[in-house]
RNA sequence: GCCGGGGUGACAGAGAGGCCAUGUGGCGGACUGCAGAUCCGCAGACAGGAGUUCAAAUCUCCUUCCCGGCCCCA
């Protein structure tokens, strides 16, 4: 079995081939630390989190760098509207992004740099070019010629004459062309800036993504991921610049991942039309948030909407109820298959899905099929300790990858109908406002049993309902009553 | 205008030449005091039109509609 990644830059499914064998370089476009990240932001850093896990599962040693662009216009515009210092701004929001995507349960990165640290190895390179003539100095800023690039646009398509004549550009500050693009910009008044060979400002946005590249992964990565917004012209001059001050090619494989949208719209902060992670994560679990991403093909676009999460979180407890159940059964399961061909041909199926280019989607489902088999050879009793133990590995290592199901909170059987309990002391627990303890669910529970045995269902319902009330869930189940607390 | 990506059953969303997607929902059945969970079965689809092929949701062409990018953006 062999991994295939789709690359932006071909266009197609290549088979994925890092440069040193077993050790995989990977920077993923971060955010523009000035405002709170949105649900879209989420989708970006979920998906590039299962695929840096799924190559580390594979055995790869992965180097995962994402940035923060800290120094940025948007950014000093809301510094000053706040009359605060950029950089205390970043730093709010950079630690809100970490606050929430902890909660997501992001892996962190080896390291995420950022512009304002990096200026020394901005300004090198900006000299490199300079030096190289593919860029010149004007009015204090340092401008990329892109005229003197052959073979513009291989990443977008796009080609340069077709874009200076459908696109009428400003005159531009003091371009020479109004293609190039900004490496320097030389600094406003009251702007922060650094100082360098022409003056003191700033940096362009696309060069700290080039910068950061070469000083921690080296001329050629291999993976560079981020939207598909940044396609152009984020990537493309990325591109330019790299390879023109390297001479190296810059990326092997360039991904891509699709916008969240909401009526089909990409959801963003201009539009206003976003949701906060965190406003979200009060509604729905992480894990839901998760699977609902990860239900989907990373490449395409996601249409969010309330109905959305509400699916993702049943179909999501599907799951959940098969490994909670095989949990359960893990040191009482009396049949004899150990499952063990079975494991194994539902993992190498789920490896496969993965192995086309992270189709998430499709090793869902794999699962689900598996959590089908595994119900059916439960409620037959056929599984051996040893085979349920074999299935919840399967399910394990689903988990190491998605991270979308949790150990359960407390699940316990009762069996009913041998002691007789104290139906005084039951009603005093029933009153009781305070939680309720595992000991006082289990008296309950049999009290309730008791109930049922002598038919009376209005009292087993109204145990039942007053559990609920106290966010104890009970399924009855031929073993007696199973409960939970939600 | 140019460059990309799409239009799949009630809904969400995979698949990319022949084989079952999957989940929710619907219908029928099993289990059950009820509920829930679970299992078995059923129905229902590939925007429209031409073409290639023994075979097309999947390839080609045309039409049409939608979305993204071309200032910032994950």
């Amino acid at each position: 079995m062999a991994l295939v990644i789709y690359n932006t830059l071909t266009k197609r499914k290549e088979p994925f081939k890092p440069l040193e064998t077993g050790k995989v370089g990977v920077y993923v476009c971060g955010v523009t630390a000035y405002d709170k990240s949105h649900l879209g932001h989420a989708r970006s850093a979920i998906n590039f989190d299962v695929v840096v896990r799924y190559l580390r599962s594979k055995g790869y040693s992965v180097n995962h760098i994402t940035n923060f662009t800290d120094v940025d216009d948007k950014l000093i515009a809301r510094a000053h509207e706040l009359r605060m210092d950029p950089l205390d701004l970043s730093k709010q929001m950079i630690d809100e992004y970490f606050s929430v995507m902890d909660e997501l349960k992001i892996r962190r990165a080896n390291a995420y740099p950022k512009a304002s640290e990096t200026i020394t190895d901005i300004i090198e390179m900006v000299k490199g070019l300079v030096d190289k003539g593919i860029a010149y100095e004007s009015g204090g800023s340092v401008y990329f010629i892109v005229g003197k690039v052959e073979d513009y646009g291989k990443l977008s398509g796009q080609s340069l004459d077709q874009m200076i004549t459908g696109t009428r550009k400003e005159p531009g500050e003091d371009k020479r062309d109004p293609m190039d693009f900004a490496l320097w910009k030389a600094a406003k008044p009251g702007e922060i800036s650094w100082d360098s060979p022409w003056g003191r400002g700033r940096p362009g946005w696309h060069i700290e993504c080039s910068a950061m590249c070469l000083k921690h992964l080296g001329k050629t990565i291999d993976i560079h991921g981020g939207g598909t917004d940044l396609i152009f012209p984020h990537h493309e001059n990325e591109i330019l610049q790299s390879e023109a001050y390297n001479c190296a090619p810059f990326v092997k494989y360039w991904m891509h991942n699709g916008m969240l949208t909401i009526d089909k719209e990409k959801m963003s902060k201009s539009m206003k039309n976003f949701f906060l992670v965190r406003e979200v994560l009060k509604e729905y679990t992480p894990q839901t948030i998760r699977f609902f991403i990860l239900n989907a093909s990373y490449r395409q676009p996601l249409d969010y909407a309330e109905q959305s999460l509400e699916d993702a979180e049943k179909a999501l407890d599907k799951l959940q109820n098969s490994y909670e159940g095989l949990l359960a059964d893990a040191e009482r399961a009396t049949g004899d298959d150990d499952a063990a061909g079975i494991s194994e041909g539902y993992l190498t199926a789920f490896e496969k899905k993965m192995d086309d280019d992270f189709n998430t989607r499709e090793a869902i489902a794999v699962m689900y099929d598996l959590a089908r088999e595994a119900n059916r050879m439960k409620g037959r009793d056929r599984l051996s300790r040893d085979g349920v133990k074999n299935i919840i590995s399967v399910f394990d290592k689903f988990n190491d990858i998605f991270d979308v199901l949790t150990e359960p909170k407390t699940t316990k059987v009762v069996k009913g109908g041998i002691d007789i309990p104290d139906t005084v002391e039951t009603d005093e627990l029933l009153l009781k406002s305070s939680a309720l303890t595992d000991d006082e669910v289990d008296r309950l529970l049999q009290s309730r049993a008791e109930a049922r045995d002598s038919k009376d269902f209005a009292r087993a319902d109204f145990i039942r309902q007053e559990l609920a009330r106290r966010g104890i869930e009970i399924q009855d189940t031929p073993e007696g009553a199973v409960w939970k607390r939600k």
